[in-house]
DNA sequence: GCATTAACGCACG
DNA sequence: CGTGCGTTAATGC
């Protein structure tokens, strides 16, 4: 993979334009949420599509059997989130929680989401699109998980990071961290101690460095690297 | 071996 | 000053 191209496609060009999602949804207020709000709780009644125009969201399933909630995964700026409740309209398993310090978001009842998408073409293969590329990460995500180690996944999870909300200084990226070591842990489906110690050992090798409020990569190409190795 | 859980001390923000 | 982090010992497969 030739991660320089990769990193070009920083941004979120939904988010702008005549056809954008910002323009389609222009009539929808916006809201704003602080870290650890919840947008949705779990076993709402109604159903709502969101639309995040600033920080990141996680979203969490419920499974009562074993009364335990897992994360799914996270939303940055220019997704949509909830689109489970196209063909249900609620969705009585899923949370959704901001994890940055501030989020700014659209609120759609379903009802105006599907009348939107049948009167709009364009929207429609977008959302086809959006659908799609959400199912490739999950994919993506439970491929790893049977494929790869766990200090293995935690690079790639960096990889995936940088890629998503990296800002490039120099020839290093930056990474302001909404999420905790357990956060990273959860997503990239490892404990909490094997991120720290998977950080740490990346940060004596000098390819990446960290404090609590951001994440340095000082060597993405030996990132890259690192992510392919074995044990 | 490889990773998780528990436990505890420490210090960042 | 709370909780997120770093480390290590015990345990499982």
């Amino acid at each position: 993979m030739n991660t320089s191209i990769a990193i070009e496609k920083l941004g979120t060009p939904r988010t702008t334009g005549p056809f954008s999602l910002n323009t389609i949804f222009a009539n929808f207020p916006e809201r704003s949420a602080r870290k650890g709000d919840t947008l949705l709780k779990r076993n709402h009644s109604l159903g709502y599509v969101f639309f995040l125009t600033q920080g990141m969201v996680k979203t969490l399933s419920f499974y009562p059997e074993k009364n335990k909630e897992v994360v799914n995964g996270y939303f940055t700026a220019g997704e949509m989130m909830n689109l489970e409740v196209w063909h249900a309209t609620n969705n009585p398993k899923v949370t959704l929680k901001v994890t940055s310090a501030k989020a700014v978001y659209k609120v759609i009842p379903i009802n105006d989401f599907r009348a939107l998408v049948l009167q709009n073409q364009g929207l429609n293969q977008l959302m086809m699109t959006i659908l799609l590329e959400q199912i490739n990460k999950n994919n993506d995500r439970l491929h790893r998980l049977l494929l790869y180690k766990s200090r293995q996944r935690v690079v790639q999870f960096l990889l995936d990071y940088v890629n998503e909300i990296g800002q490039r200084v120099g020839y290093e990226y930056v990474i302001k961290k909404p999420f905790t070591h357990e956060e990273i842990g959860n997503l990239s489906d490892t404990s909490r101690q094997t991120v720290t110690t998977v950080l740490n050992e990346l940060k004596s090798k000098n390819l990446i460095h960290f404090t609590r409020r951001y994440i340095l990569i000082r060597n993405l190409e030996a990132l890259v690297e690192e992510s392919k190795k074995e044990g």
